[in-house]
DNA sequence: GCCGTTTTCGGCCCGACTGTTTTCAGTCG
């Protein structure tokens, strides 16, 4: 989609403004970005359907922004953008990691001493030229050396799956200090973005103690958060403020606020700023004032101890924070209309791990204890087919094998009086023109089949659809796993039309999976839409190891920023429920 | 540059911390 590129470019552009100094039209560039960004259509859809007028009805964009979406449409450029580049023509996202390196100290480096990237900046911090700049220092100069060292190290975004155990670890010390009364994640962590940029933690310090001698308590947490293992370079630290990077190559950080503020804070430091922007203004709509210390009528302060109170206030039902991006979450709220979003107690099983049958880690008996010991009814084991060598996959004769095996288990569970069931499927590979890799005959004699793209994964789009097409036709393929193709970090989806995938789901009845593996495919855009077609979803594990399987939290979260509930998703049915629907 | 259950003109979210230009701009979230 082109949503994203214009989205950059307008970025960008609010940024050049931003350097001349020009008042809130970077803001408007801003919002315009950020309104594309969030696009359930695709914006050269859009314009080839509607034309001008279409685009003029996304929200943010006017007559200025739709000119430069149909210049980019049309000639893949922008002229008004091209002129700023030329101007200051360096490299802005590669010098804007460096932290403490904002637009207009990198115009200054340029115009002063022609810095363009982080190698020209390297090399003018040796010869110790950027101290003497006028607005710069020699703490600044430092702190551009150490900037450089670990934007080097540094991975950038963070896979929510790496990131969270570590901020749970860090939340949990946190939480056992006796100055910590009260401790909570906050930022795109509490949201459950895919990649988190860095780590925020929010908390309440314990009633100060009398003694006048005594260091406040809350100086105490900071102390304690900047000599946290692992940090290695300390930002900032103030009374109630401080922040830190990690030799993992991220920044935390931490905020105290007084108890009575906390459900402001946690409102305001979870995010997104989209959705803080459109809540003040709600707040001021009705003559009061929001920040994070509360919600304020004049000097009296009328809410701010919990989020929902902090909602209420302005007008609001409580938001969970997934939906908190200003994609409709706030005009769902006053209407009524906010899902019941699904939670990890729902689901009943997970119906993609694979045994040591191919190239799983596990017998499937132990992949069924670990379901059970997960509260789970069921699990589904569904194993590489022939096709994926590299995985062991296993062919006809050895699915026919394994449905005896998992027979003989589910008999010996009958026997032992447990209610757990195995399921047998299979991951079936879908070969370059549609076909499935295994004959239908051994098809229909499991209890379901998923299919998925392996090989053959750079089609151009139209092929790649009458592939898929083909697959969605067949009688027995019940479930498309990690549609898209897409791994968070590495790799784009493969050229597939969604919105004919949608089409094609719906008319054969095919379930979409959301893999809750590093692919988190389906992204939360394509769930949302596929919800609002009333397509059914199966969160997936995709586990090749027993350990895995834990990673049902992270499907779950993606399934709850795409708007999901209970009912979108299959595998909240109960086993008979369950082989009814296939 | 966009937008409007007050408005088609006059607004645009709000605050902490740092370093340096010593009163506030720049950066960050």
């Amino acid at each position: 989609m082109k949503n994203q590129e214009i989205a950059k470019i307008f970025y960008d552009i609010a940024r050049f403004l931003e350097i001349d100094g020009v008042a809130f039209k970077p803001y408007a560039y801003q919002k315009a970005a950020a309104s594309l960004e969030g696009l359930k259509d695709d914006v050269a859809q859009l314009y080839i359907k509607g034309g001008r007028k279409a685009l003029e009805e996304i929200p943010a964009i006017g007559k200025a922004m739709s000119d430069h979406i149909e210049e980019y449409l049309k000639t893949g450029k922008v002229k008004f953008y091209e002129e700023f580049k030329k101007s200051l023509p360096v490299n802005m996202d590669e010098l804007l990691r460096v932290e403490g390196l904002g637009p207009k100290k990198i115009k200054v480096l340029y115009q002063k001493l022609g810095i363009k990237n982080i190698k020209d900046l390297e090399k003018a911090v040796k010869k110790h030229q950027i101290a003497p700049l006028f607005g710069f220092g020699e703490t600044t100069e430092k702190n551009i050396i150490q900037g450089i060292e670990f934007v080097k190290q540094n991975k950038g975004r963070v896979l929510l799956q790496e990131i969270l155990p570590i901020a749970r670890e860090v939340l949990e010390k946190l939480e056992n200090l006796k100055e910590v009364q009260k401790a909570s994640l906050a930022g795109s962590l509490r949201r459950r973005k895919e990649t988190i940029g860095d780590v925020d933690f929010l908390v309440v310090s314990s009633p100060e103690a009398s003694s006048p001698s005594a260091k406040k308590n809350s100086e105490k947490v900071m102390d304690f958060f900047v000599a946290l293992p692992g940090v290695k370079k300390i930002w900032g630290k103030g009374g109630t403020k401080a922040s830190v990077h990690m030799a993992q190559g991220f920044d935390m950080d931490l905020r105290v606020v007084p108890a009575k503020s906390y459900g402001a804070a946690l409102q305001y430091f979870t995010g997104s700023q989209a959705h803080n922007i459109a809540t003040r203004k709600m707040a001021i709509d009705k003559g009061l004032k929001l920040s994070e210390y509360g919600v304020f009528s004049g000097s009296k302060m009328i809410a701010g101890k919990t989020e929902q109170e902090v909602y209420k206030s302005i007008g609001l039902p409580y938001i969970e924070p997934e939906l908190r991006e200003d994609t409709g979450e706030i005009t769902a709220a006053l209407g009524g209309s906010l899902p019941a979003l699904i939670e990890l107690k729902d689901i009943k099983g997970d119906l993609h791990c694979h045994s040591n049958w191919n190239g799983g880690e596990h017998s499937i008996e132990v992949m069924a204890k670990t379901a059970m010991e997960r509260g789970y009814e069921y699990i589904g084991i569904s194993d590489h087919s022939k096709t994926l060598k590299i995985e062991n996959g296993l062919n006809e004769g050895q699915l026919l094998k394994q449905h005896e095996a998992i027979k003989k288990i589910n008999a010996k569970f009958l026997a032992s009086g447990q209610k757990f069931r195995v399921l047998h499927g299979v991951e079936a590979d879908i070969l370059k023109d549609g076909s499935i890799d295994i004959k239908n005959e051994v098809l229909a004699k499991l209890d379901y089949v998923i299919a998925s793209v392996h090989l053959n994964t750079k089609m151009e789009k139209r092929q790649m659809m009458a592939r898929i097409e083909k697959a969605m036709k067949n009688p027995n393929v019940d479930i498309i796993a990690h549609p898209t193709g897409r791994i968070v970090n590495q790799r784009d989806e493969y050229q597939i039309d969604f919105d004919t995938m949608l089409k094609l789901a719906k008319e054969t009845g095919t379930i979409l999976e959301i893999n809750s593996s590093a692919r988190l495919d389906l992204r939360d855009l394509y769930i949302r839409r596929a919800k609002q077609e009333g397509i059914k979803m199966i969160i997936n594990t995709d586990s090749h190891h027993k350990d895995q399987m834990v990673f049902m939290e992270y499907g779950v979260a993606q399934a709850r920023r795409g708007w999901a509930e209970k009912k979108d998703i299959i595998n909240t049915l109960s086993v008979e429920e369950l082989l009814e629907y296939f």
